[in-house]
DNA sequence: GCGCGGAGTAAAGTATACAATCTTCGGCCA
DNA sequence: TGGCCGAAGATTGTATACTTTACTCCGCGC
């Protein structure tokens, strides 16, 4: 049982890769940035070794792009790229909820609503916050799946979207829209309906790809 | 367009990489195997720097597991896992071969058969080439659906089990049986069955999985 | 004017050296 | 006898220095 609240002392490399993390899910280094390794490594006040490995784990994470004696790329998406992670987190999702739902405790019900209300009350302009919550909510179900290897392709396919969904958070609209979707969801999951989960997480998936595509296809042209 | 047969000089970690990859996908180093660094390094010639690059890589895939400190071991599963690992693979190929069968070329048809007659024949103590054609055959389907997240996902869940699959090879029934599945296997894609060939990869996994698991647990308690 | 080629700079790749951590084993004490 | 403490060895983690590769830009030749 390790203590909650206690925290090795990281390495440096553990570091460096939270923050990068950070630096990417945040969309401080928009897709297509290329990463300069001395640059990180000034910054965080280690060397380079760290860093390099740092990116090797997003590399293989599919987070970020590699090309020998060229260096390393935020991953960028395309249209047809986005619409196939949606897919796959549709297959996946409905699967993690057909074995997470049925074993849904008040603790994690409690966890749940806990993360909604946290969001409904946060500002529209704090925007690290707001994901951290969102995150937090759709985690509790795929923690209650007991599926990790399910759990770490989710986070994966999410993280990969991620980097373009800070751009709908802008909107008041969309976020008033986004906790009306979660109170559907966290009164299906009490209702232990499993299907209307499913249904309910497909709309909000289809509502987004759906905002971001537009987008998304705008951008591609200045690639 | 790349030619064929010409390689460009690797780096080191990408030479290490692939070497590793082989090591742990070969069984020779069997799953639970503690990997050092330093043994690697010189076996190879090389410095600990793109050892730890490479391991690092196989950490984001999932390959290996690192803990501070202590280092990388390769990736053991226990039965529970193995199981989750099949039923991602079931819902995973599924879709793939929803999107493969109705794009499937004459030349797509003439490489699965030309994987499919190396393989059988093949000696079956040459455990190495059996496994490649096998995974030859299967990349056919993987890479016609045009799905490339899709694709990586697949790779990576076809080698967390390999590990274990090379066991298998040892019996010249399971062989035999496996030779038979794949002509089946072909004779729906030429047929574009879409709904047969994902049958008869449910059935081609179902007993994979069914002479692994008595296997998996016998070991288990080894750890 | 256009293109090819080479020097110079910037960035990545790797080796070596050193620091931090863990593990093992032997000795001491209860 | 058993277990705790500590020092030595082994292994990992990181910094620094050097090597290799790629990109840029200038000048020469066509």
């Amino acid at each position: 049982m390790s203590q909650q609240g206690f925290e090795r002392p990281l390495t440096a490399q553990e570091a460096v890769l939270a923050e990068i993390r950070r630096e990417i899910l945040s969309g401080a280094w928009a897709p297509g940035t290329p990463i300069r390794q001395d640059a990180v490594a000034s910054a965080l006040g280690v060397s380079r070794v760290p860093v390099r490995e740092a990116l090797k784990i997003l590399e293989g994470e599919g987070q970020v792009t590699y090309a020998p004696h060229k260096g390393y790329v935020v991953r960028e998406l395309d249209a047809d790229e986005l619409v196939e992670l949606y897919r796959l987190r549709e297959l996946l999702e409905a699967e993690a909820i057909r074995h997470a739902v049925p074993k849904l405790t008040d603790r994690h019900l409690a966890e749940m609503k806990d993360a909604m209300e946290r969001m409904e009350s946060l500002d529209a302009s704090d925007l690290p916050a707001l994901a951290d919550c969102n995150r937090e909510f759709h985690s509790v179900l795929l923690d209650a799946a007991e599926m990790p290897r399910l759990r770490h392709f989710l986070r994966l396919l999410r993280d990969a979207a991620d980097v373009y969904r800070v751009l709908l958070y802008s909107d008041t609209g969309t976020l008033a829209q986004t906790a009306a979707e979660h109170r559907a969801i966290f009164a299906a999951c009490s209702d232990r309906d499993t299907e209307k989960v499913i249904e309910l997480h497909d709309q909000h998936r289809s509502r987004t790809v759906e905002l971001l595509l537009p987008r998304l296809r705008g951008t591609v042209a200045t690639a």
